[in-house]
DNA sequence: CTTTAAAATGACCGAACGGTCATATAATGC
DNA sequence: GCATTATATGACCGTTCGGTCATTTTAAAG
């Protein structure tokens, strides 16, 4: 990795969090500089406008969350351990993952009437995530941990959208217990359609 | 109601679409003077500062939105339609009550780290979503029409949570399907617990 | 109608914004 | 070690930001 390389990917772990806790729109380039502590010539360098540079971030806020997911979901033996890797994983709102939130969330709020570039890559993640817990749930079916007649699309969907709304509810009241309620009904719905 | 009020009123009901739509970073003091037509000075008679008005756009477009909600809920006889209603009433996320979609989703996410003010406004009105559904579960319940051993409070957390999430999945593909599925499955767990 | 207070105006302010560029420095290939 | 290219710097630019204020216009009260 040359130089360059290397300070293009400095600004974007350093500037990721900052976008991902302020928003687009609510951080400035001086904010990176100060995080950098580089200065505003050398941010240009790298990134032609703010909008690169925030979409860079963007990128890595996604990316980084999903590699921890996978890390955690790669030791899971069974479909069972997934799905309840995965919630777990997310269970915490009031400490999440990434400071900050969820980055789909945080992002896709944004984004949605503003920024299609953006949308559009928070549309990935979400299609990924609810891949990832599809999967899960297919190969259950198909090692016969989970009921046949189970819907797996329709589940990895519920499963998703519960987990953001608990997101949202919990960090809004800085209490979690609202999101153990969501975690602990998703857990009740994979054990009744377990075998 | 004093010319004041009235053009303070105005102001409020010309900017409140505007910063669900962009955000409150993202708005300036000029989008609501074009908006408004009014001049600069006019608009600080009114509100000292962009967060003030700010915060009476938030309150605004999470009023309004309740009271739309409200006035299909007094419509209700049973309390299973008021649930049907309550999810019906946000079943569309593509083409949402109000434009820009949740208030409680823009604002919050955007509130979150950086504007305590707003954020309690917006976890006052989660709250408040939350016990209208639960207060129609309560009274389902009561009258027969539910199984008596519901958690009420468990599924108003539930139902809101799916419905938030389902919005953000939808509005992200800008495709109802998703949505649909979350309307679905609600409706679903709702029959299984009548009686 | 007159008086007085409230409301509306737009020029103006300093600060912060995103972005540029000549110059200086450091890394890289020969 | 030298030449060349890539990277880093910070002063600088035009624009827009939130916000102020003297002045004018309009509404409200007597």
């Amino acid at each position: 990795m040359t130089k360059g390389e290397e300070t293009r990917q400095f600004i974007i772990e350093k500037a990721a969090p900052i976008f991902n806790i302020k928003g687009i729109a609510a951080t400035s380039m001086s904010d990176i500089m100060e995080a950098t502590r580089l200065s505003k010539g050398s941010m240009y360098v790298h990134f032609e406008n703010k909008d690169v540079l925030a979409c860079a971030a963007v990128d890595h806020n996604i990316k980084v969350l999903g590699d921890k997911l996978l890390s955690k979901l790669s030791k899971c033996k069974t479909a069972k351990e997934e799905l309840f890797t995965y919630i777990d994983f997310f269970s915490n709102a009031v400490h999440p993952p990434l400071t900050g939130g969820c980055p789909l969330l945080n992002f896709g709020t944004e984004a949605d009437d503003t920024n299609p570039i953006v949308k559009e890559k928070v549309n990935k993640g979400i299609n990924f995530n609810q891949q990832l817990l599809e999967k899960s749930i297919t190969k259950g079916i198909n090692n016969g941990e989970f009921k046949p007649n189970w819907n797996a699309a329709d589940f990895a969907t519920v499963v998703f959208a519960m987990m953001e709304g608990g997101h949202l509810i919990s960090r809004m009241s800085s209490n979690n217990d609202k999101m153990q309620i969501i975690t602990k009904t998703l857990k009740n719905i994979i054990e009744e359609n377990s075998l």
